[in-house]
DNA sequence: CGGATTGTTCTTCC
DNA sequence: CGGAAGAACAATCC
């Protein structure tokens, strides 16, 4: 659910609220996310957040105290985070009800993080699929360095880009979706994207013009921007935690719209299965 | 109850 | 060995 602007919606949030501020305690509830680190919470402890770099939907949390460490965040489909302090709660995620915010640490709760000026910081995550950990600089590095350039980008090297994938045979869709090739895009912003490029998703990687990937990456990067300038995207119940939705998903010209008419031509917006994901597009104008 | 669900990584197959 | 397709991860919803 969560992609490059949910992410970076979560990550300025949490930047105005939680730098410099020392941890003082530290509960893990779930062992999975944390990857089973035994240390985990002595890591943190005694420390303050300096910093919170992202790259495509991974966040990378910097200490002030200790240059070679870093607490690596991935949300997968479900993670969110929440800051509770006096004022209130600030951060976000989906699947989330009133009840469940007041009722923090909730059955979804998997960290928390407790600062000496009362504020706590809580990682909800449903499905466990996303993970907290504390890496060193070269691991943090290492994990940097796998990701391909976000089409937010201002100074995107289509070119580059173009030799890289010309030879690739999978779905374009496919290759929109590796972190490696272009970072960022999620399932939501493909099938946007795509549709805004009139492009099929099923389309081979191959067949593209240099044209054409230029108008799908920059649709992308121009989607996200608009996505995050309005605070991301809804899909079912999300709802941030002062209890808006994202405004995006009114603006959402394919994506679950099945059965709707394309707002471009008119016919009727299809949903099938491309790159192993739900996928919807207009067979009409989307060649 | 079977099937589907946002992201990523691992496994399997060719 | 590399690339690509599909399974797996876990919980929930319809």
């Amino acid at each position: 659910m969560p992609e490059l602007p949910e992410v970076e919606t979560v990550r300025l949030q949490l930047l105005s609220k939680i730098l410099g501020k020392k941890i003082e305690k530290v509960k893990v509830f779930n062992e999975k996310t944390t990857g089973k680190d035994k240390n985990f919470e002595k890591k943190l402890l005694g420390q303050s957040f300096l910093y919170i770099e992202r790259v495509g939907k991974l966040l990378a949390f910097s200490f002030e105290k200790t240059e070679n460490q870093f607490l690596l965040v991935h949300l997968k489909m479900t993670g969110q985070f929440f800051y509770l302090d006096k004022e209130g709660l600030i951060g976000g995620g989906h699947l989330v009800t009133e009840k469940d915010i007041k009722n923090l640490p909730n059955k979804h709760t998997r960290v928390a993080i407790s600062f000496s000026d009362g504020g706590v910081l809580f990682f909800n995550d449903m499905r466990l699929f996303g993970f907290m950990k504390v890496v060193d600089k070269k691991t943090k590095d290492l994990a940097w360095g796998k990701f391909g350039p976000e089409p937010t980008g201002e100074d995107f090297d289509f070119k580059a880009l173009f030799e890289r994938v010309k030879n690739k045979k999978t779905s374009i869709k496919a290759t929109l979706l590796d972190q490696s090739i272009v970072a960022g895009l999620g399932n939501i912003y493909v099938d946007e994207a795509l549709w805004q490029a009139k492009i099929r998703p099923d389309r081979k990687t191959n067949e593209l013009s240099l044209g054409e990937l230029k108008k799908v990456i920059k649709a992308g990067g121009e989607i996200m921007k608009k996505s995050l300038e309005v605070g991301g995207t809804t899909f079912k119940d999300f709802v941030n935690v002062q209890g808006k939705t994202g405004n995006y998903t009114k603006y959402l010209k394919v994506f679950d719209r099945q059965g709707e008419k394309c707002p471009r031509c008119g016919k009727v917006i299809e949903k099938t299965r491309v790159a192993g994901r739900g996928t919807h597009f207009c067979p009409h104008c989307q060649k």
